[in-house]
DNA sequence: AATATACTTTACAAATGTGTAAAGTTTTTA
DNA sequence: TAAAAACTTTACACATTTGTAAAGTATATT
């Protein structure tokens, strides 16, 4: 489970943007140097994100970009899908399937519960977490939890990394 | 931000091997045939669950798997994890770091907050919720909110759809 | 001991995701 | 109107993930 290239990068030209102030613009050479990106990848970062009507195109000479909404207005919800789509894969259960046409647990399944809870559990702080927020103050234990979360991270990798030092089991 | 494949067809697979009853055994044609799976890639599957001890594997003539743990002693943390992988990857901000060897923003993130702070929301979630949980009763509303969700995504679809037809920005 | 059952490992083909390159279109300025 | 700046589109190469195939190892039964 994790989150794209797309979703994080786009975010993060997204982010840029915000913090330029109200009705300022940048260019795609300008957000790519910002935020170290080629500029070619940025252009289809933020063709993306214009066509998902989160930014707003000025073409030709002295153009750029500027974000289409309130800061307060966009949601991390709506970035994510933006750039990812849905939490949930609507045609999930014919992708899912294995061999089979149809899920084997179609009607009943328990995997299915679990995950969709899953999926509107995060959405609940996706959509309560604004690009306002990120770009200009995150709400506060944002930033503990994040530290935390990659101290796990850190100890997950040094006790993997033992494992394989020691033959054990690991990758 | 997606589930990926291994990490729900491997929780597939023990929610089946759960369900079978303590101390009983599937073999992995018979799991692949509860999950409408491959023999080939069931196989992959557990073997992938074996190495991370949530499984134990009887070799030989009348052999199988069993879940290697009481059920309440493994969460959908513990099972995610071992399919995919920490949460965050420890090697982040080497690995996004976009064109240059270090990430623009490396000693202060904002975007590196947000998503840690994400995935200590969503640890919380997943390590409050057990295979015993999933295989035998999720805890109350986890099912609407299931549903709820793949309402969500099923609208999502129809609107991206409708804008495809009115050849009106879309994909 | 031979055979059948069943787990294990490795290699590989197909699909998806990531990122680049190049040619095209639009708008402003000189 | 020509040129420069800047967005747009399409095609493609590379990497990762997904899933399959085949050969190998271990154990129980006859």
């Amino acid at each position: 489970m994790r989150i794209t290239a797309i979703e994080e990068y786009g975010l993060r030209c997204l982010v840029a943007l915000a913090r330029l102030g109200p009705d300022e613009q940048a260019s795609i050479t300008e957000i790519a140097e910002m935020e170290g990106l080629s500029v070619a990848y940025t252009s289809k970062l933020l063709s993306i994100l214009r066509k998902k009507g989160l930014v707003t195109a000025i073409r030709g000479r002295g153009g750029g970009f500027t974000i289409a909404l309130p800061l307060n207005q966009i949601s991390l919800y709506d970035v994510l899908v933006a750039l990812g789509g849905p939490l949930i894969d609507p045609h999930h259960c014919e992708k899912r399937s294995g061999q089979l046409e149809q899920c084997v647990h179609l009607k009943s399944c328990s995997v299915q519960d679990v995950l969709g809870g899953l999926a509107g559990y995060i959405q609940e702080f996706l959509t309560d977490t604004s690009l306002q927020d990120i770009a200009f103050g995150l709400p506060s234990g944002f930033i503990q939890r994040a530290k935390n979360q990659i101290i796990i991270a850190n100890t997950a990798l040094k006790k993997e990394l033992q494992n394989v030092n020691e033959g054990d089991s690991g990758a």
